[in-house]
DNA sequence: ACCCTATGTTAACGTCTATTACATTGTAAG
DNA sequence: CTTACAATGTAATAGACGTTAACATAGGGT
């Protein structure tokens, strides 16, 4: 009968979203490596086993957090490319935004890089990424049909927009920025 | 009396530097995410508490690990810039020892960017960084004298670098280059 | 009204980190 | 040589977590 002595709802109603929620909070105060099943359930108000409902496992709830990641990551590429008038200024705003997001989400960008999450273990992260590679086509564009150069400036530009956020973000213990 | 049944000696001898080991193989066999203090214990045939007498906890050997990690790395970029003539040769030289390092040893590579070690916590670790920034002084060499040009430069050359190995390493699963 | 499925709960097991009290060894001073 | 001490290892234990299994409840469709 004591469902969780509060409002008491024995359903909780959308445990799935809140889960993902909760552990985006723990992560952000403490760090994946303190997070746990356990206390996200504890916070919310559920028994511990209840998350097993709604994910395989522990990763499996990370690999959430990751999508959720992605959806904000995108919206922001997006936000800020929409004013670029050409192709050239477009890449670079989208390049500020992947600096940005780093900085401003922390937790969220070390959910992409940094927990060493097997993608090939999870088809939604992995379709959560295309809209972001989408972006990269607009490359593709400024080289104009040379496959090859389009590739490689492709590459150049991911490996120094994301350098770039790593160093940015290097030194600072882990729970930091939020919000 | 049963000391460990096999040789039986009491005492191991080294045991702080065969954690350290042990830490590493198992880390490059199933990766940081499922070490345990417990199994590299197991695999030694120590107890579970051995450890303790010489690291203070976990994290503190992982620590360990990183510090062996930035040696390992630091010979690898001093072996390849040797051969080079002039500051500008000596800089690509590093530079591809950074992203060979990361792809040959990737364990090692993940020791420094991917387990967010609180460095403040641990100064042997801060202590070990400082050989590999000492090479970074070429680049100063480069600028002759404008410091500001050669503290971007090398800002711009570590995130290239630190890039390009990130997007080698993307999409591996996560235990699979060793020694 | 009734059953079925989705969603929670409790209880339990095994593993892990970490601490405490105790055992063993090497060593150095008397 | 022996005796005391510091270093190093063990066993036992406590508490947290992940995960599973068996049971309980709510809500929707027939």
């Amino acid at each position: 009968m004591p469902a969780s002595a509060k409002g008491g709802r024995y359903h909780h109603g959308d445990l799935r979203a809140a889960l993902v929620d909760a552990a985006i909070d723990l992560i952000a105060e403490r760090g994946v490596r303190a997070f746990s099943l356990a206390e996200a359930s504890r916070r919310i108000g559920v028994s511990a086993a209840a998350p097993y409902r709604h994910f395989a496992d522990r990763d499996d709830l990370l690999a959430a957090v990751a999508v959720r990641s992605l959806q904000v990551f995108a919206a922001m590429v997006a936000a800020e490319a929409d004013d670029a008038p050409d192709p050239r200024q477009q890449l670079a705003a989208m390049t500020r935004a992947y600096v940005r997001f780093a900085a401003q989400q922390r937790p969220l960008f070390d959910a992409l890089y940094s927990w060493g999450l097997d993608k090939s273990r999870y088809p939604e992260l992995q379709r959560a990424w295309e809209p972001v590679d989408a972006f990269l086509a607009v490359v593709t564009e400024i080289c104009d049909g040379d496959a090859v150069a389009a590739d490689a400036l492709a590459t150049a530009l991911e490996a120094t927009a994301h350098g770039h956020a790593m160093l940015l973000l290097e030194d600072e213990p882990d729970g930091s920025a939020a919000a």
